[in-house]
Order: C-alpha cells, then sequence, then structure tokens
DNA sequence: TCCCTCTGGTTGACTAGGAAACTACCATAA
DNA sequence: TTATGGTAGTTTCCTAGTCAACCAGAGGGA
C-alpha cells in the first residue's frame, strides 16, 4: 500500500466497537437519567453494594478513575443522599463510602434498567452470536491483559 | 429474582463492550497524541481527505456531534493548520473545511496508527472470531438501526 | 524524637463536549 | 418589498473528567 493512501475509518474494527458502545453507553444513560442518576454514579453505588464500606481509591482502582475524579463523583452521590462518609477508624487519612438505606434501595431499580438496556442491544442476536461476542470480548482482556481498566 | 437483588455489572455484554472499546480507544489517543493530535481531530481529518471541502454541519452529522463541537474542533484545526476554513461562495451563511497540505499529508501517517492500533488489539483473534466480531457489530448497527452516531 | 517518604484525599486549572441562546443570511409568501 | 420562518455557525454556560499541586496523617529509620 502505498503511503499516501489511507484506510478508511470503517476499515477498523475499533471503529465499530466504539459506534456500538457508544450508543450502548448513551442509551443507557438516558434510562437511569430518568432516576436522576448518572452511569458512573451507578457504576460506584454498584461497587457499594457488594462491600459494607470502601475507601475511595479503592473505588478510584477499580473504576479506572482518579482520586480526583472520585473525590467529585463521592461529593455529588453524598448531595444526593446516596452514599455516607465515614472516617477510617484505623487510618486518620482514609475515609470509607457507604450506601445509604436510599442508594441501595435504588441499586436493584437500576440494575434492571442495565439489564433491559442489555436486552435491547442484545437480545435479538442469535444466542450463539451472543454467546460469542461475550466471549471474544472476555478473550481480549485476557489476552491481551487489560486492566487498571479506564472508564473514560 | 426478588427484586432486592441486583445483577453484577459484568453480566452485561454492554460492560464488557465499553470496557475494551474503551481500552482500544485510549490506546489510539495515546499514539496519535504523540503527533499532536487527538482522535476527535484524527476523524474529522478523515473525513476531509475523501471530499475536496465540507461544510461543518455535514462533519456534525457525520461524526455525530453537535455544530457547536464542529466549530470549536475546526478552530483548534485551524490553528495547527491542518485544516482551512473557506466561505461557501453560493451561501453567505455557509462555509467549507479543507485540509491543508500540511494536514493532507498526515492522515495516512494517523491511518497507519490506526492500523497498528486495530491490530494491536483483534490480529491475535482467531480469523473466524474476528470475522465474527465485525459481522455481529455491523449486525447491532443494522438491526438497531442506530444511526446519528454519538461519538462521544 | 525528629525527619523523610509514602499514601489518602481534596482542590484548582484545564479540556472536550452538550444544550440552548444568539447572529446572520436565505427563501418564500403576502 | 418586506415580514417570516428556517438554516449555518458561533458563543456562553454547564458538566465531568484529567493532571498536578497540595495538605494531612502514617510509618519507618537515624
Amino acid at each position: 500500500m502505498p503511503t499516501h493512501t489511507a484506510s478508511d475509518l470503517t476499515d477498523h474494527i475499533g471503529y465499530w466497537l466504539r459506534y456500538v458502545s457508544n450508543h450502548v453507553s448513551q442509551a443507557f444513560a438516558r434510562k437511569v437519567e430518568a432516576h436522576g442518576v448518572t452511569v458512573a454514579e451507578w457504576v460506584l453505588m454498584r461497587q457499594l453494594l457488594d462491600e459494607k464500606a470502601l475507601a475511595p481509591s479503592r473505588l478510584a482502582e477499580r473504576m479506572g478513575m482518579t482520586r480526583g475524579a472520585i473525590s467529585k463523583l463521592a461529593e455529588r452521590l453524598i448531595a444526593k443522599s446516596m452514599v455516607v462518609r465515614a472516617a477510617d477508624p484505623h487510618d486518620g487519612r482514609g475515609q470509607t463510602l457507604a450506601l445509604t438505606s436510599v442508594g441501595r434501595a435504588l441499586v436493584p431499580e437500576l440494575a434492571a434498567l442495565a439489564d433491559a438496556n442489555d436486552a435491547e442491544f442484545f437480545s435479538h442476536l442469535a444466542a450463539k452470536d451472543r454467546a460469542a461476542l461475550q466471549r471474544i470480548l472476555r478473550e481480549i482482556v485476557e489476552k491481551r491483559g487489560l486492566s487498571s481498566l479506564p472508564i473514560d
């Protein structure tokens, strides 16, 4: 291929991946917005459901965001009374975040929206294709050793 | 499923899609950054390669961004001498954007980076899987009638 | 005890985008 | 010919991130 030619955008799998991913995420964002929540807020709250309490820096690692971003995100969730902040008794610097009862009650509703959103985009696929898609994506994650996930 | 339980984030295909997509896009962003260009700037420039000149509002449609965003994006590219703005001779409101020779020369280099990035993430897949992935993604786009693409 | 370094969290400056108001121009109809 | 409605582009305000500087407190040595 001569150097003065350029491959088309749509020749790349990454293009389609981003295209579909953005649509899926935007559709989900619209759904949760009706509950006054953003996607990042949902992810954080979902993380807290499993743990009684979690330090902001752990959340930053898990969510692939900076501590600064988590700090602001947590502040917004606290303002919405979804999350509470408490001092870590063992470490004067540390904090721990936990769901309020309101937040805890909301998570399953949001999870249902996530289920619905996934169904909306992927349920019409042949079962074989759906399984293949999931398998291939996970395979990329493993083989390429994707960690320290950027949630972007 | 009782209403007080919540599906896991990783149960959703959309989660993995976003996860992989973000990694792919970030890796590409780092590559083009070395050439002083952002992903959005690359996409705009690539669009202009095929056309001699294109109106900002057409670019907004194609790229799934608002006219306001294109306005600012174009301004940045003009500042970098990659793109020139000209008045539309047939319409006093309109403009047209076109690549400069510098911009035109850069596009193939960036396209090569896009090729490399795609290879980095997808070339290790079995040829069958790679084809399946591409097919399935396109199928979702068609069946779900995804248009007016948000590039996010 | 006193540094020194590391870690946890916050803050401020900056970036890229969306939404909506605004300006200018076009086209059509009265 | 002039109002009117629609379209092109810009601009302002807002949001949600990053990055890097910063302030503690922790945890060792010397």
